[in-house]
DNA sequence: AACTATATGATAATCATTACAGATTGAAAA
DNA sequence: TTTTCAATCTGTAATGATTATCATATAGTT
């Protein structure tokens, strides 16, 4: 817990819950799912605590905010850039640790500077692949 | 207009509105600029016509939707694949007609089948970049 | 301990999307 | 061509997620 010091914003007991429950989640939480975590510990969190904390982290760089499905904003706690694999039908999803040296050629760039880069692989789950 | 006949489903004044619209987009619009677009020409347009429509579309296979902004929902009548490359300042979106041969290790792919793969590229339009 | 900018939380507002139900119509069949 | 009916259309209401507002509370500093 100490070492959440130097993020440069105000340690509310309620950052600091949201900062715990982030720390320990190995998936990509909505904010729905990080208010109802939270909110069992901590009955009075408002969802207004959620979104602006979630944001201040963001702007921080200490959150990755994901856009995999469409219309459905998730989070992704995970430290590092990695990529993700989708399952198509029940919409699981998984990190993947590796990382890809990607180029785009000068003419399809359109004169952009390309800064880095995300993957987003679908496919279907062990479970899915049975029915 | 004529080539519409095999998309599989009634073709209404609307929908070929639409399909008109979306034919001769080279971006990558939102529901709501299907609506504004397609009411502009069909007043009585309803904005469920449209969702209909899309969605209709997309399970049809004729029409992508993308996930590119968080909490965003975008389509893309561009035929086949390809990927995309965002502005993180402006949101400017374009396209890379350039397919990458990407592959998953034993290891990472967690028993997933994988079916296809889509890479989104950041980094700074020219107009951005000055700035 | 006092101060102040920042954060909280209850409520209301907004925005996108979906649900509903009655009227309409495309297109297949007669 | 006319009939028929499932599919579609539209206006409205409902839902769900996110943001705005603002009075109150508080973390971190003086």
């Amino acid at each position: 817990m100490e070492h959440y010091r130097d993020i440069g914003f105000k340690l509310t007991p309620q950052r600091i819950a949201i900062l715990d429950f982030l720390e320990g989640h190995k998936g990509h939480p909505t904010a729905e799912d990080v208010y109802k975590a939270v909110a069992r510990r901590f009955p009075t969190m408002s969802f207004t605590t959620v979104y602006n904390t979630l944001q201040a982290l963001k702007e921080r760089g200490r959150l990755a905010e994901l856009s995999i499905e469409p219309g459905i904003r998730r989070f992704d706690p995970g430290r590092g850039p990695h990529n993700h694999l989708v399952c198509t039908r029940c919409r699981r999803i998984v990190d993947i640790h590796q990382s890809y040296r990607l180029t785009v050629s000068e003419k399809e760039r359109a004169g952009f500077a390309i800064t880095g880069s995300h993957v987003e692989f679908q496919g279907l789950c062990p479970s899915c692949k049975k029915k």
